[in-house]
DNA sequence: AGGCAGGTTCTTA
DNA sequence: TAAGAACCTGCC
């Protein structure tokens, strides 16, 4: 158990709903002394947190204070002041993108692992985050390692390794509701496991170079890669569009979105708009 | 019951 | 090079 006290925004609710991560859940089964409190089930890789929200910026984790530092501070992205960069949005400039940050706050950009990503995104391709996450929890449940049990939380796996996934059956992947993007699944498995791909050397990359790596991919076109950048990489300026911010762009953005204001966060910007926008549907 | 969901690939001109 | 169709599956 470990406790700690955030001064910055964060909302877990928020995060968990922002459509960043699919094994970020509210356990609304889990018993709570207050019903103000909200605990949170936390999956990133093979490991797991539970996260209490106690109110007023305090947390409870149920972790210890190393594995925190070490981790867990980072995943949050808790060292970057997201209300610094809420305030560089002028509402007189922008009143849509204020109105969106204002609405979003709390939401941050998690440092989640490139592998997670890459497969969470490509497989969430035409799917509603309901059923990407219902793929992905099949995934975990057939090929992860079971990593954490708890009465009211279930059992939790860890996301399979590229190895994990490369020796699963196409007959397997497909039983995980992948649909067509099953072999998009197998050939990334593939090319990770056997070293043809390295997503950690990558990291080196510029944008540019990193685009390019990840649109040879199969099954990886430019909004897939746009996120795995963003959510994978964490490189803050990327900026994907789906339906939903395309819908925003049009609606509220005829003359343009304006970049350049916002450089190097226009993710950040992204998520606000996509969560505003996609709430408000 | 038909259309659509956080797109990408394949085909055609 | 650029549209347009096809694609799995589940859920309204």
């Amino acid at each position: 158990m470990h406790s700690i006290k955030v001064n910055d925004d964060f909302d877990l609710k928020k995060i968990s709903d922002s459509g960043q991560c699919f094994r970020f859940n509210e356990c609304i089964d889990v018993p709570v002394d207050d019903p103000a409190l909200s605990v949170f089930s936390v999956a990133a890789g093979d490991r797991h947190l539970v996260i209490k929200d106690m109110g007023e910026g305090r947390y409870e984790l149920d972790c210890s204070g190393d594995e925190y530092e070490n981790f867990w501070k980072n995943y949050f992205d808790l060292d970057l002041s997201y209300s610094d960069i809420r305030a560089r949005i002028d509402p007189e400039d922008d009143p849509y993108l204020y109105n969106a940050s204002e609405f979003g706050k709390g939401i941050r950009i998690l440092r989640q692992d490139p592998w997670e990503m890459l497969i969470s995104f490509i497989i969430s391709q035409r799917k509603n985050i309901p059923a990407i996450k219902a793929s992905i929890e099949k995934l975990c449940a057939l090929a992860g390692k079971e990593i954490y049990e708890d009465e009211h939380i279930g059992t939790i796996y860890s996301f399979p390794t590229a190895q994990d996934l490369a020796a699963l059956t196409m007959d397997q992947l497909s039983s995980c509701s992948l649909g067509y993007r099953d072999k998009y699944v197998h050939q990334a498995a593939l090319d990770v496991a056997s070293g043809a791909v390295d997503l950690k050397a990558w990291e080196k990359l510029d944008d540019d170079g990193l685009m390019e790596n990840l649109l040879k991919l199969f099954g990886v076109g430019v909004k897939v890669a746009n996120c795995e950048i963003l959510f994978g990489y964490h490189r803050l300026n990327a900026f994907p569009r789906d339906v939903w911010i395309n819908r925003v762009l049009e609606e509220h953005y005829a003359d343009g979105f304006n970049f350049e204001a916002y450089e190097p966060y226009n993710g950040i910007m992204q998520q606000f708009l996509f969560f505003y926008g996609r709430l408000n549907a």
